[in-house]
DNA sequence: TTGAAAGCGCTAACAT
DNA sequence: ATGTTAGCGCTTTCAA
């Protein structure tokens, strides 16, 4: 391909405008303490006055750095990702660098091909949440990654600092709250996959309602196989049963929809007769009536862990990788009340 | 900041181990027709061997291309533009193109600087969405852009291609629908922004309404001052007027909750008492009972004319900005019935 | 078809 | 403090 743009103007021209060497013009741009006032001054001027812009893929090829950071996410339509994307964005864009947002879908070799494209385009770092943690293919590619690299709340065998979201303190705080109110029966409404998020929450809420001295009859742990699954139904016969479970914790928006509607048209209302908290804290959630309470992670602090281990190794820290836990918060709203 | 990998191999080690020339084994690489098959197969396997990969900041220092496009969007956590990006994402990843995806917040300063970086960094091309269509600053910032842009439903005084959403169609359709439903009294909920999308709905409703000879009243016209406010109040205060208007056009996820909560608790039901059409498409509308009917914009065919457009650009296409337009499509469920 | 060589714009080491 | 210079890795003329 032939250079198209007509030669725009470079550090030389900056320099030869100003009177001085390329050297000195290279300093000024980069803030290179051992300048004089005078020259600093007279390049600062012919920056101006011919509009100077340093040429980026210049500086990345002699710097070997691109200042971008890329983001690997299952889907950035899902609002926990949007919203961490948000939160990232704000941390490194503050440190001068750019985020470049991938969607994995959840496809094995997209995210292979995404990852090889990362390392193949120079980011500086990656922060990733690969959908397949188990996957020999994605392993690899997380493995063959030189680039300092952050792991969100996955499972990974990666020799990664990682930031992984308290799934199991969240479900602590959750069933303490309801068991609190007198609950005795608490279900986990969730999406089945293999990820740590559901393996996690799983393991949580069995844990924390033995630790509480409540049962668990695992008809309480309603996975739903897949996400075109009818939530409704499910919802339906579990609430249908003689001794039905009187509190909920339910994950994923389309589920937590259906689960709503299932319970109104079973003609039970909240927080009298059911009380539920969504885990993950969708838009509406806040809106409905009765607003709905929620378990959520605290994304901004995970963005925070994130950016800061990142920058760290980006700043050449070398030491081991660390696996840093994000408490989740237990928003109360309307939707729990005493157990009937 | 000094190198620190440890130079990995490049093309000259690839020509060495091949026992080819610098141009031959770039020429391979490049795919350029004039290459002897012997040459090829040498410089294929060298690269197998050696484990090469093209360094990218040199290749787009040298060829003045970063197959990088920039995308600037108000915000991600908003489900259009998350879905428009993975769209997007899908088209320019089969043409090799990488998209950056930014956030401008509705903040004028932050969108400027956002547009600078991207020209900074070499973008090939930018999609553009700038929250501020009229603010000064911004315009000037679009205007030194100096690589293709696309224009997403703004209406920016800018020399750019540009990809409307039509919402007066829309409107049209959605109108023509209910009128047939009997209704006479149409009413349209949304935020207070001086953006296109909020003046073309409105602009929208009223020409389709006079269509069909239906008288608008001011009141139906319902513009929430900021988010914040509630809708539910305003709502309300409409259903309970002695006219009241027997179909509600509502856009926004939030606004949408509270006016549902507000049918509700004003004892009306749907889509006996009441037709409601959702402008966008929630997660939640399908689950809703009963399901939504929505107004909503075919994102895939938003996303094909953009990057089609873009692509052409990049190819060198200098034909006069063009503006499109992209239809809306009624999706009917079940929130909209005959008038009482 | 292939090789040799120039140079994209920049940073940093070295020399002054 | 400033100037000079050698590349970073690559693409693309230009010659052969």
């Amino acid at each position: 391909m032939a250079p198209r743009k007509p030669a725009s103007v470079n550090i030389k021209d900056v320099a030869r405008h100003a009177g001085v060497s390329l050297g000195s013009a290279s300093r000024v741009v980069n803030n290179v303490p051992n300048v004089g006032e005078a020259t600093r001054a007279k390049v600062l001027a012919a920056i101006e006055a011919l509009g100077y812009r340093p040429n980026h893929a210049a500086q990345s090829l002699r710097s070997r750095s691109t200042r971008t950071i890329g983001c690997l996410v299952t889907d950035v339509s899902n609002p926990l990702y949007a919203q961490l994307f948000r939160a990232l964005e704000e941390r490194f864009l503050a440190e001068g660098y750019l985020l470049l947002l991938a969607n994995g879908l959840n496809d094995p070799d997209r995210e292979i091909a995404l990852l090889n494209l990362f390392r193949l385009r120079g980011m500086d770092g990656v922060v990733i949440a690969p959908g397949n943690e188990r996957h020999a293919g994605v392993l690899k590619a997380v493995a063959a990654l030189e680039m300092p690299a952050v792991v969100l709340d996955r499972d990974l065998a990666s020799p990664h600092d990682k930031v992984q979201f308290d799934h199991a303190a969240g479900m602590r705080a959750a069933v303490a709250r309801l068991a609190g109110l007198g609950h005795r029966r608490i279900a986990l409404v969730q999406s089945q996959s293999a990820n740590r998020p559901m393996r996690r929450r799983a393991e949580g809420l069995r844990a924390a309602c033995k630790a509480h001295g409540l049962e668990f009859d695992d008809r309480w742990l309603v996975q739903l196989p897949s996400s075109t699954s009818s939530a409704y139904d499910a919802v339906a016969a579990l609430l249908a049963t003689p001794d039905r479970p009187t509190a909920l914790l339910v994950q994923g928006t389309s589920i937590l929809v259906e689960t709503l509607n299932a319970i109104a048209a079973a003609g039970l209302s909240l927080p009298r007769d059911l009380s539920l908290v969504t885990l993950g804290d969708p838009d509406f959630a806040v809106h409905h009536a009765p607003p709905l309470t929620a378990l959520r992670v605290d994304l901004h602090a995970v963005a925070d862990r994130t950016a800061e281990r990142l920058l760290a190794r980006l700043g050449g820290e070398t030491a081991e990788a660390v696996s840093l836990r994000v408490p989740s918060e237990l928003i109360e709203r309307g939707s729990c009340g005493p157990a009937p």
